[in-house]
DNA sequence: CGGCGTATTTAGGTTAACCTAAATATTAGG
DNA sequence: CCTAATATTTAGGTTAACCTAAATACGCCG
């Protein structure tokens, strides 16, 4: 007889896959490949494969897998995984409005916090916070039922043409892009206009009411959101 | 040429062993046993001996471990020990104070959250609270180098004489205990008179100015530390 | 001082999450 | 429609932290 604990279905590491799932699926929820998954948990593809077997095969199912066609979040999973961002975009808001955390550090944190965290503990920085719809990158922050308003902004290198655009979020995966951005003062509210193309990596941007000309490379234009100002 | 990731020397399960031996150790930091070990972390021995081995082989050594004469801190073991203390202790009053949870719900979280902060988080809570010396329990928070002022109090069942003390500290081990001094108004700071021990597992006491006589049980005095009032 | 009970260690096994290398399925181009 | 490139899965291995059962050391008591 085998002591058999109860195989913890919590873990930080399936956390992990079902908020990449998410994220991948995009707001049309398709199918995620193996592939990208490994690529963006920095895992190898064999180790998904044996993730997404476990994932689909527990009661209740997180995930729904067919080898070889991809992955998709059972309605569980999805639960799950819009908890899981909920505590992270909490814990973020929480840090840079009641610790002063620098914005450029508050993901490093959430990213580790948002696992250990109880519901009582979100219940609080939440009520604290009084109950905040976005948090300090722009995102908005799923409810407790996990309902998320649809997005409506793009990303500011498909802005083709030149004009006005109000910044709606800037990406958080990369410390040195936050930075940058705060840098130059680009955060969610502010007034952005495209200005020109000079090359096929660069755009030419102003900001806020300053008429200063500021060239953002690939890498920082594509980590912004943009919604058309309809003037 | 196996890839061999770095081993984690500051997993939760080490955490938790340095603790456990600096708890056990006492003020003089004595030799802690394998079994005692054990019995504190709800694991088997052999798991024990096997970490023991595990932690004073890794350099630089958290433990001195020789067989079958019980184990010790070194430097560095009571270094990362101390800290993980410090991290319950901070959260824990960060918890009461800010968050407003109810003081038996603090351990728990604590016992979660400390392995997992980061040194700035640790750093803009303790700004945060203003520094302070003593968690809501009354226990000490050790200074970020370590310095710990010795503890002068003494445990309420080895007050024997009838006579007034203050309470230092209560232990946070046990949450339905909490609830019961809580609800008695059993507090650090607390004046607390010793009336009479009606039999071997009880003792009869009265609490602040009140003349109300109130019993507690051997569990519940175990767990109070008080201070002789001298008058 | 020798034996016995307790404490401790050794030996061998499990599980979760990863890995590499090899096998196989899918898809896209000619 | 077949093949080559790519994506995915299978097979088999590693590590950390636990486990049980069996062996061994310690220390006390008669």
């Amino acid at each position: 007889m085998t002591a058999r604990r109860e195989p913890n279905p919590n873990s930080e590491s399936v956390d992990n896959y079902l908020k990449a799932i998410l994220l991948l699926g995009g707001p049309e929820e398709s199918r995620v490949a193996s592939n990208s998954l490994a690529r963006q948990l920095r895992v190898a593809p064999a180790s998904v494969t044996n993730m997404l077997q476990k994932l689909a095969a527990s009661s209740p199912p997180l995930v729904v897998y067919e080898r070889h066609r991809g992955v998709l979040l059972s309605s569980m999973g999805k639960k799950r995984a819009l908890e899981v961002v909920r505590h992270h975009r909490l814990i973020e808001t929480f840090l840079y409005e009641v610790l002063d955390y620098p914005i450029d550090e508050v993901h490093e944190e959430a990213e580790r916090l948002e696992h250990f965290i109880s519901e009582r503990f979100e219940e609080r920085i939440d009520a604290k916070l009084g109950h905040p719809k976005i948090d300090p990158h722009g995102h908005c922050i799923p409810a407790m039922d996990g309902a998320m308003p649809r997005q409506n902004s793009i990303v500011l290198t498909d802005a083709m043409y030149e004009g006005t655009y109000v910044v709606d979020s800037v990406s958080d995966r990369d410390t040195r892009t936050l930075r940058l951005l705060k840098e130059s003062g680009i955060a969610p509210g502010v007034r952005l206009r495209v200005r020109d193309k000079p090359s096929i990596m660069s755009y030419a941007v102003s900001i806020g009411r300053s008429s200063r000309i500021l060239n953002l490379q690939e890498e920082a234009a594509s980590s912004i959101r943009v919604c058309a100002l309809r003037k």
